[in-house]
DNA sequence: TTCCAAGCGGAACGCTCGTTCCGGTTGCGA
DNA sequence: TCGCAACCGGAACGAGCGTTCCGCTTGGAA
């Protein structure tokens, strides 16, 4: 999408370029269809590439899934700013349907997104800013309760994404429904919540401590 | 934890099935701590044995989960069992709280739980049995959004699953906050749900679908 | 048109992990 | 106490998958 900053060292031959996007385009569809395990043999035949092609691209399969998450969360910075310009109380509500819709087609990618390496990002900082900008101004708007943090959302897109990797097969929307039932949560109300949030930047605790975990099982 | 289900083909020599019970135990501890990827041969070493005795015990390692997921299930009824004791608008919530304890400590299992293929089990039919008891009461008692059907709390425990296994290390309890925003958004009002629901058994076609989906990715 | 650096396919390698196998050990009925 | 069927530990095997390697092909600058 973006291919002036990657070719910044050498610009790719044409047939490579293409190649490279065949890949990350087959990647997708593979992971979403049969998960992350899905072999790497698997994506090189789907893009109609070798395996030697794929590896030639992206120096391993990390590295491929890397590439897919930062390109999902670039949209979902871009969903977030769209939200900005939807009424203060309908943002953030805006902002969760997209990102909805992206997540459903990432099913596959999911765990790499909210539990990759990307701590320190410029693009997750961003979002966070956005995202905390857009909860505030529902909370102003009256749209929102006034104990919800920005961890809570990021928390309720991670449930989301139960929903829709599962669902995936039998509704590809049923997320939605999901989506309904939590919004109508996160209203105003007199009963407050009762348990306490994540602190702030409690998310990037969630990650590490999900990645350790992760490698300590192999 | 009834072994006289178990012992009807032949009784186990009394440290055999010691050593059962000590695989199973630490299984969950391992599968919970590691993920469900963790190896065979550190549920044996956890457990004090090796690997050859847990295979004497297991036919293979599916079916070690099968049995964790089967108890969670059995003790999942019981929960259930007991909602069915507290006021009418109480239950639901009751039940859905103290399946969030349980899923707690079988973090890594989770997915074997909603996916695995206990389709036509007779836990799982009980299990929906007391469920849809107890979101009828709690609707007739004007305690829930009448457009609820079962399968959504089927949902909602699978959405609070993803909470469980990523939140487990900074905060154990956090999926009760997520909890308590599904309930409020769980109250009747009258603004209703949009998007349609699962149909009635919709969540077996949700299990066996992500089975299938898992077994193409390998 | 020529030439070669860059690119390509896919066979082969090695590691991980589930599973099997076997020689030694032990609970327990007689 | 004796004898053996059941049990035990852990080395070894094999399948699957990520990764590497190498001989052939090709885009595109000169």
């Amino acid at each position: 999408m973006t291919p002036a900053l990657e070719t910044a060292a050498a610009p790719l031959r044409r047939d490579a370029a293409a190649n490279r996007e065949r890949i990350l385009t087959a990647a997708v569809e593979v992971f979403s269809a049969s998960g992350a395990e899905a072999g790497i043999d698997e994506v090189a035949r789907r893009a109609g590439v070798g395996v030697g092609t794929v590896y030639r691209r992206f120096p391993n399969k990390d590295a491929l899934l890397a590439e897919i998450v930062a390109q999902l969360l670039r949209d979902l910075v871009t969903v977030a700013r769209g939200a900005l310009d939807a009424a203060p109380e309908a943002g953030l509500a805006a902002f969760l349907a997209g990102a909805g819709e992206l997540q459903a087609r990432h099913a596959g990618c999911l765990w790499q997104l909210w539990s990759g390496g990307h701590e320190g990002s410029e693009t997750l900082r961003e979002l966070r800013a956005i995202g905390q900008q857009l909860l505030a101004r529902a909370q102003d708007a009256g749209a929102v309760r006034s104990e919800l943090v920005y961890e809570d959302i990021g928390l309720l897109l991670w449930s989301l994404a139960g929903v829709v990797e599962s669902a995936h097969g039998v509704d590809p929307q049923l997320w939605r429904r999901t989506l309904e039932i939590m919004l109508h949560g996160m209203k105003p109300s007199p009963e407050k919540l009762t348990h306490p949030p994540l602190p702030p930047g409690g998310l990037d605790a969630v990650a590490r401590l999900a990645t350790e975990r992760r490698a300590s099982g192999r």
